[in-house]
DNA sequence: CGCGTTTGACCGGCGC
DNA sequence: GCGCCGGTCAAACGCG
């Protein structure tokens, strides 16, 4: 329904608005944005006058006056009904011109946007300075001044609220801004960044989000007094998302905030995680911000989504929009149009081969996630064009040999796109900084291609400002195997390269490297994501996506599927990895088969259906009959502290924070040492234990020691286990009054069928906060030695469970706890078994 | 400390 | 010529 102003205004364009902020039930009147374009046209031959902004004003004071009333000039003329008219505001040729001293100034062209917004300052892809800001005569709201934060830039905007309706923003663009358009552009934030956000936020234990009905939730005040409460639904999630903040409260988002948001929204803080990806020291070292480039629509609260504007003219410089329908129209003009975003348009299927005739200056276009086959013609003469997204098109198959023609290209996104093969005119895309590219058609083909270059040689060596590189390949490519060699080896040239997310079937072709050259194994790199051996999407894993994606945060991640050996360069690769992904190999009895001195760097482990796995650290082995590995001299491998030679005395595995262990059938033990040594896993802060039928005791006293930096233990599903600690026989243990465990704050203990004690009356957790239990039918009582923290605030678990503890009357008495504080109204017990263990798995 | 906002002073056009 | 008003300047402020 594009409304046409009559008479004087055009451009008057209402478009469905999209805010983030409002409730899909309203009214599309309520929701309708209106624009305001006025512009001179000169000696216009068509009838439609259009005006300039200061004439514009004039007359606006002049109707001010004629009627009598001092009103805000602005929001006279953008008074608006709600079925989307414009009040009567016609004149005829405005007289004051003649009148007035201006004339002969310099008048600029002025553009006027009224929108329904939260937020007074929207975003519209430029990066501005406010300047100044004023009362406004009869308005109840002040006017923002802004200029173009590029020096020199004429570029200015005034922003005030709609006085007469504040719902509204009316915004004032003067003057155009004359320089590269994308040298101020805003950074967008990461919508991935909330995600991080999230994840941190949510569940160590994915699944345990939901609370199940029937259980009890103890909450302890502040003096001690307990108090049961019945749990809401959702209030299981609640407690572990609290709960995780103590495990997780240092992984936090890795992106700040630019500080032109402040007052709008939060200021993303700073990355506490050294390891975490794109953190402050990554960030400040780049020519530019990756983050940048990766999510386009992306927007801050309150900036309007809108529809496509109908009509044959554009005028908004930013526009981001899910197009409900499969036509686009055929050659819009769109003189301002910097930006522009269709992601998630499912159902555009083609775009009109004119479609970015009359888009000169667009610099960002973002058609990820919509149902396009093919690019337009016209798209290829977007000289503009820095970034181009095509990311998840399931349907788009060929990328033109023309793509060359973008020669300002920055970033080409072609992840999760059904391309066959890499034109080798994209060699010519000197510019290019970040390419990533998913080669995964080739199945989907359903038919054998002739054979394929997948990515020409010499194409990727061409592309020498490459700081990001993704290519991720489908594993049953046998083509991929033909040149896989070439483009690791022209990987390694590339010398600004410092993220690099790559698939490799073969372990061999880290290390291969011809005369001269670098291997991959010792490509020193910011970022890396590895996946080696079977193909991440092909295989069905046990473990938990929010998990996965944990490991996936990290900086430097590698991932270890199906593999059968342990080579050199595998253990070479894990020496300077902090996140590292072993599933499903075969042959591994030990995390330390991978070299014992390659776990010192290692931050984040997480193993997963590893059915030789006994034992996690193990010492007990000889590695001195390691084979050494070779190094090339010179070369530096990218890690803080290096990777230096194992002495039997050297603490291993001192940094590893978090363990994550699923499904290993023959686990039974988390450490062995011949040797006591003090420092290991003396870093580890979050440990979770999933389906592990061996295991019959986690810790030993002697591991036990180490722990002083846990502060979150998860076990699952372990039939055989008795004790999370095992009973000893060392007297130097024995009847021990120190205090174990001094930083868990979480505990959760959930189907433990043989569970009979915690700790096996050592004395534990004098910090813990949280402790969840689920399902462990022996676990008859509870001591006082494993419960002893005064910080106790929740505890979660079945009724009937709680209920039927037998507690020792003299060793609880004076506690908040025990059997005088059972209340009485605890929730009556519901169906847990069958919702329950649904909602804990 | 840097960067962006705030805020009072100032400037110039315009109208009376 | 004076005062109002919109617009701009720049020092102070303040947040991270």
């Amino acid at each position: 329904m594009a409304l046409k102003a009559s008479g004087a205004y055009r451009h008057c364009t209402p478009c469905v608005a999209q805010s983030q902020f409002r409730n899909q039930g309203e009214s599309d009147a309520d929701s309708d944005l209106f624009r305001w374009s006025y512009r001179r046209t000169g000696s216009s031959s068509s009838g439609t006058q259009r005006m300039w902004g200061k004439e514009m004003e004039a007359r606006l004071k002049g109707i001010s006056s004629s009627s009598g009333e001092a009103t805000n000039p602005v929001n006279q003329v953008n008074t608006v009904n709600e079925t989307g008219g414009i009040s009567s505001f016609h004149e005829g040729p405005n007289n004051r011109k003649s009148k007035g001293g201006r004339v002969g100034k310099e008048v600029k062209e002025r553009c006027v946007f009224r929108t329904r917004s939260a937020i007074d300052h929207l975003e519209d892809g430029y990066k501005w300075w406010k300047y100044g800001q004023k009362a406004v005569l009869n308005s109840r709201f002040p006017r923002s001044y802004y200029r173009c934060s590029q020096s020199g830039c004429p570029a200015r905007k005034r922003v005030e609220r709609d006085g007469e309706d504040p719902l509204y923003v009316i915004t004032t663009y003067q003057g155009v801004h004359h320089h590269n358009f994308s040298e101020c552009l805003m950074l967008f934030p990461q919508e991935t960044t909330k995600e991080v956000v999230q994840a941190t936020m949510d569940s160590p234990s994915a699944d345990y989000n939901q609370q199940p009905e029937g259980l009890i939730q103890f909450e302890q005040d502040g003096d001690g007094k307990g108090e049961t409460k019945n749990v809401k639904a959702g209030g299981m999630a609640e407690f572990f998302q609290q709960s995780n903040q103590s495990g997780h409260k240092s992984v936090r988002t890795p992106i700040e905030g630019s500080r032109a948001n402040r007052g709008g929204q939060p200021v993303r803080g700073k990355t506490e995680e050294p390891g975490m990806p794109a953190d402050t020291e990554t960030k400040d070292k780049l020519p530019f911000s990756v983050e940048r480039y990766t999510n386009m629509s992306s927007r801050q609260g309150g900036e309007v989504l809108t529809e496509i504007p109908e009509g044959d003219e554009w005028i908004a410089p930013n526009i981001c929009a899910t197009v409900c329908k499969p036509v686009l129209p055929e050659s819009p003009s769109c003189p301002f149009l910097v930006a522009l975003s269709l992601e998630g348009s499912k159902a555009l299927m083609a775009i009109p081969s004119s479609f970015f005739e009359h888009m000169s200056v667009l610099t960002r276009l973002n058609l990820s996630h919509t149902s396009i086959r093919s690019l337009p013609v016209s798209l290829f003469k977007l000289f503009s064009l820095k970034e181009l997204s095509l990311r998840h098109c399931k349907l788009f198959m060929e990328l033109s040999p023309q793509v060359g023609q973008l020669y300002n290209l920055v970033l080409l996104d072609l992840d999760e796109t059904q391309i066959v093969e890499l034109p080798k005119e994209i060699g010519k895309l000197s510019n290019l900084e970040i390419l990533r590219l998913s080669l995964d058609g080739y199945v989907n083909c359903g038919k054998q291609l002739q054979q394929n270059l997948l990515i020409h040689p010499g194409t990727i060596k061409r592309l020498s400002q490459l700081i990001e590189l993704k290519i991720d390949v489908n594993p049953e490519n046998e083509d991929w195997n033909a040149v896989e060699e070439v483009v690791v080896e022209e990987i390694c040239s590339l010398e600004r390269l410092q993220h690099l997310v790559l698939y490799l079937p073969n372990v061999q072709i880290l290390g291969k490297r011809t005369t001269g050259s670098t291997s991959l194994s010792y490509y020193p790199l910011r970022r890396f994501k590895y996946t080696i051996g079977q193909h991440r999407q092909h295989i069905i894993s046990r473990v938990p996506e929010k998990v996965e994606a944990r490991f996936q945060e990290w900086d430097k991640c590698l991932k270890f599927v199906k593999g059968n050996d342990i080579s050199s360069e595998m253990k070479r690769v894990v020496g300077y990895t902090k996140a590292f992904y072993l599933e499903r190999h075969a042959t591994a009895r030990s995390l330390c088969d991978f070299g014992i001195k390659n776990m010192k760097n290692l931050k984040f482990c997480l193993l997963a259906e590893c059915n030789e796995i006994q034992t996690i650290i193990d010492e007990g082995k000889s590695y001195e009959e390691e084979e050494e590995i070779d190094t090339v001299e010179g070369e530096v491998i990218d890690c803080e502290s290096g990777v230096e030679a194992y002495s039997a005395q050297e603490p291993v595995v001192l940094n590893l924070q978090y363990l994550h262990i699923y499904y290993l059938k023959n686990l039974a033990s988390i450490w062995r040492s011949p040797t006591y040594d003090k420092q290991c896993l003396s870093g580890l802060k979050v440990l979770e234990l999933h389906v592990c039928p061996k295991l019959s005791v986690i810790f030993s006293p002697a591991l036990l020691t180490n722990l002083g930096k846990l502060e979150v233990l998860v076990v699952e599903d372990c039939p055989e286990l008795t004790s999370v600690v095992s009973p000893t026989s060392n007297s130097s243990f024995e009847f021990s009054l120190d205090c174990f465990l001094p930083s868990l704050k979480m505990m959760l203990l959930l189907f433990l069928p043989k569970l009979e004690s915690i700790s096996s009356d050592f004395h534990i957790a004098p910090k813990l906060e949280k402790m969840g239990f689920y399902d462990c039918p022996e676990l008859k009582s509870l001591s006082k030695r494993e419960m002893s923290s005064e910080n106790l605030k929740v505890i979660k678990g079945e009724r009937e469970w709680w209920e039927a503890l037998e507690w020792e009357e003299s060793e609880w008495k004076m506690s908040g706890l025990g059997p005088n504080r059972k209340p009485r109204n605890w929730m009556q017990n519901h169906d847990i078994g069958a919702v329950g263990c649904s909602d804990l798995r």
